[in-house]
DNA sequence: AGCACGCCGACT
DNA sequence: GTCGGCGTGCTC
């Protein structure tokens, strides 16, 4: 008797035996329902095995119409849970993010007209008439409230004859993308690039690439070459483009739709109910062709994946820092691999590791060094603060103030680049000295002037601005330390007090409406100067953007993060590269305490493999990723007496490893968040040793109390 | 994850 | 005497 053996989303250890009742087909991969304690509830077959007749058994309650889950994603599922020590339900978990993916789609009864018109008219008709005359097919509902009448009309209208009522699916399937169309002239060494990825589709298999270009080589436009040339090749075939979440906009949108007459089908974290389930389904069922989501659109149970792109690969938002902790990039080239699919990871500014792997052999590397048409890379220059000190107070340098009022007489746009939001990142009582700290959290209160508000940007707490100090009860004597993008907008407009000025962060960007207001004002040249943070560094154009400032380059260098130099060389030439982007030739300036700090000097040289190679030493030296692994478990507790227990309790329990060397617990950066108190222990091995395999060895050997939690990350890349 | 079971403190 | 706090263990 078979037995089918179900996983379920939960952090159950294994799967779940169920007989199969008479007369049901289940293979491995189907999507059932089966009784589970209380309820029944969706899970996979993760396998079929023989029954031992003795073992009193549940049935299989009922399976899915979906197709059943190939076995790659089932292995990738399972490669998943192993490497980043979580349990394979809860990353099935991550696969079933949509409630009604499996099912039909929902119905709905629309109403169209028929061309028959009843002589016994009235006004309430007429008006209903014209409406749909107007919109078409719609609702009840919707016509009604459209003719500005009560839905008793339609179904009036219904039995005369003039309406029709039909049945349609509310999820409807996506236009499908044409690879044939043509696309843009490339110029030679983008059509090289391309051609070279359209052989690695044609050929087939696991084929993994490196594109490196820089900023505005057109990238884009080469890895389309490898999309169209999926398409075409295999009729089932899948594409999935993942991005940063931040950089899934209309624009992105637009470009795959003028390339290949269709929009992707899109995933990620603000999608509707109702889109999420759309994408599932058809992703399921083979039908979305191209899927453009965020890291998560990794999980999507693709039928037929056979090219995945990561672009904007060394961005860390590709890395899931809560839940199962993992980093997409390289959870996609394992997909990849276990697909026998392309995969393309895209940059100007690769990750290191990447930069290794190209360099080893593992990846094929194809570069794009030239900008089409006039467009030219920005001059760079280091602005040395040390000589060329803003006067107290402000945080432009003579230098910078001077580029920007040349920028504003030749009637060219300026970018000012800082990473803080708010007016203040720091709130000090000028009266005892208490710094604003948010409740429960050692992070500081920035201040915010254009909402008067204390803002916890941890935590997202807030409070409105007291007049008095919380602590010493001081009237008026809280003051806001430091630069944000609010203050330097300010200097800003005293400096040129007829240039308009405008902010651009996710403060004043609330939601896609508000982006593309900033976005399209800027690139119709109504604004002379933007402030912004980290939002502006991706992908917009502004044609007449010809100075780049960057208020405070040192920022991203402090907090002893392993990646601090080149997540700032990153950040930074990505930055400098909206600059000059048309026939205007752009310049950076880039103000540092720092200008003999290496990430500083290669930025001003231009000399991105330089860098690289100076990082590259200092790892291998040092044995630190990619030459050596890293993995991080974090403890938190609610008390510091509990805390300090459990650390010396998970101390104890680290199991013994060959070349693997444990170092904690010491309090986490961030040592009290959400009322937590947290611990961390920072874990090196060599290359080749397991160290998946060790922390798993090490939490199962952990007996923590149950207000205690434990989360392991392979491979950190936030050190908070 | 969700839920039941169970064992101790404060209430009609 | 019961109601309900959340620690522990189970779901094929």
């Amino acid at each position: 008797m078979p037995v089918a053996r179900i996983l379920f989303p939960m952090p159950l250890p294994e799967p779940f035996d169920y007989l199969i009742p008479d007369g049901m087909t289940v293979e491995p991969g189907s999507y059932v329902r089966a009784p589970l304690g209380k309820y029944e509830r969706t899970g996979v077959v993760w396998d079929i095995v023989e029954a031992d007749p003795e073992r009193e058994l549940k049935l299989v309650a009922d399976v899915f119409p979906t197709p059943p889950m190939p076995e790659s994603m089932r292995r990738f599922i399972a490669f998943c849970a192993k490497y980043n020590v979580a349990g394979p339900g809860q990353v099935l978990a991550m696969a079933l993010r949509s409630r009604g993916g499996l099912s039909p789609s929902p119905t709905q009864t629309v109403y169209a007209l028929t061309g028959h018109r009843t002589n016994r008219m009235t006004a309430a008709r007429e008006k209903v008439l014209d409406a749909a005359a107007e919109v078409g097919k719609a609702s009840a509902s919707g016509l009604a409230k459209e003719a500005g009448v009560s839905s008793s009309v339609i179904k009036g209208l219904v039995e005369t004859g003039s309406l029709q009522a039909e049945i349609i699916e509310t999820d409807l399937p996506f236009a499908a993308p044409d690879p044939e169309r043509a696309g843009p002239t490339l110029t030679s060494e983008q059509a090289q690039a391309g051609q070279r990825l359209r052989d690695a589709v044609k050929a087939g298999g696991y084929q993994p690439f490196l594109l490196d270009g820089i900023t505005g080589s057109g990238k884009t436009e080469v890895y389309f070459e490898a999309i169209s040339e999926t398409l075409r090749k295999d009729p089932t075939a899948q594409v999935l483009v993942l991005l940063p979440e931040i950089a899934l906009t209309q624009a992105v949108f637009e470009r795959f739709e003028t390339r290949f007459g269709a929009g992707p089908a899109p995933w990620h974290s603000s999608l509707s109910d109702q889109q999420r389930r759309r994408t599932w389904r058809e992703t399921a069922h083979g039908r979305a062709r191209i899927v453009t989501g965020a890291r998560s659109a990794l999980f999507l149970p693709y039928s037929n994946l056979k090219l995945i792109i990561v672009d904007e690969e060394h961005d860390s938002s590709f890395k899931q820092e809560d839940g199962v902790r993992y980093h997409a990039r390289d959870m996609a080239v394992m997909r990849a691999k276990l697909e026998g699919a392309t995969v393309i990871l895209a940059s100007a500014t690769p990750a290191l590791e990447t930069v290794v792997n190209a360099e080893a052999g593992r990846y094929e590397r194809l570069k794009l060094s030239a900008r089409p048409g006039a467009a030219r890379l920005p001059d760079m220059s280091l602005v040395d603060l040390q000589s060329n000190t803003p006067e107290k107070g402000q945080w432009l340098s003579p230098v910078l103030e001077k580029a920007l009022v040349e920028t504003f007489e030749k009637k060219e746009q300026s970018l000012l680049f800082l990473n803080r939001r708010g007016y203040a990142p720091l709130v000090i009582c000028k009266a005892c000295g208490e710094r604003l700290k948010s409740p429960g959290t050692e992070s500081w209160l920035t201040e915010h002037r254009y909402t008067n508000r204390l803002v916890c940007h941890l935590t997202a707490w807030s409070m409105p601005k007291p007049d008095n100090c919380p602590m010493c009860g001081a009237k008026d004597s809280l003051m806001g330390v430091g630069p944000g993008v609010e203050r330097v907008a300010e200097e800003v407009r005293v400096l040129l007090p007829d240039a308009h000025v405008e902010i651009f962060s996710s403060d004043t960007a609330m939601g896609g409406e508000a982006t593309r207001g900033i976005v399209e004002r800027m690139a119709e040249g109504e604004i002379d100067v933007l402030v912004g943070t980290q939002i502006v560094a991706k992908g917009h154009n502004f044609p007449n953007l010809t100075l780049v400032g960057v208020v405070d380059a040192d920022s991203g260098l402090q907090g002893g993060d392993l990646r601090a130099g080149e997540r700032t060389y990153q950040l930074l030439s990505q930055v400098a590269g909206r600059a000059g982007r048309a026939e205007r030739p752009g310049r950076a300036l880039i103000q540092t305490y720092q200008p003999y700090n290496p990430a500083m000097q290669a930025l001003a040289a231009g000399d991105r493999d330089g860098f690289l190679k100076i990082e590259r030493d200092v790892r291998e030296e040092l044995t630190l990723p990619p030459f050596g692994r890293m993995a991080a478990m974090v403890l938190s507790a609610p008390d510091a007496a509990m805390a300090k227990d459990i650390g010396l309790l998970a101390g104890k329990a680290a199991p013994n490893g060959e070349g693997v060397t444990v170092y904690g617990p010491a309090p986490a950066p961030i040592s009290i968040l959400r009322g937590r108190h947290r611990l961390r222990f920072l874990i090196t091995a060599p290359r080749e040793v397991d160290l998946s395999a060790y922390m798993a060895t090490w939490l199962k050997a952990l007996k923590l109390p149950n207000a205690a939690r434990v989360a392991v990350d392979i491979d950190p890349y936030s050190f908070l």
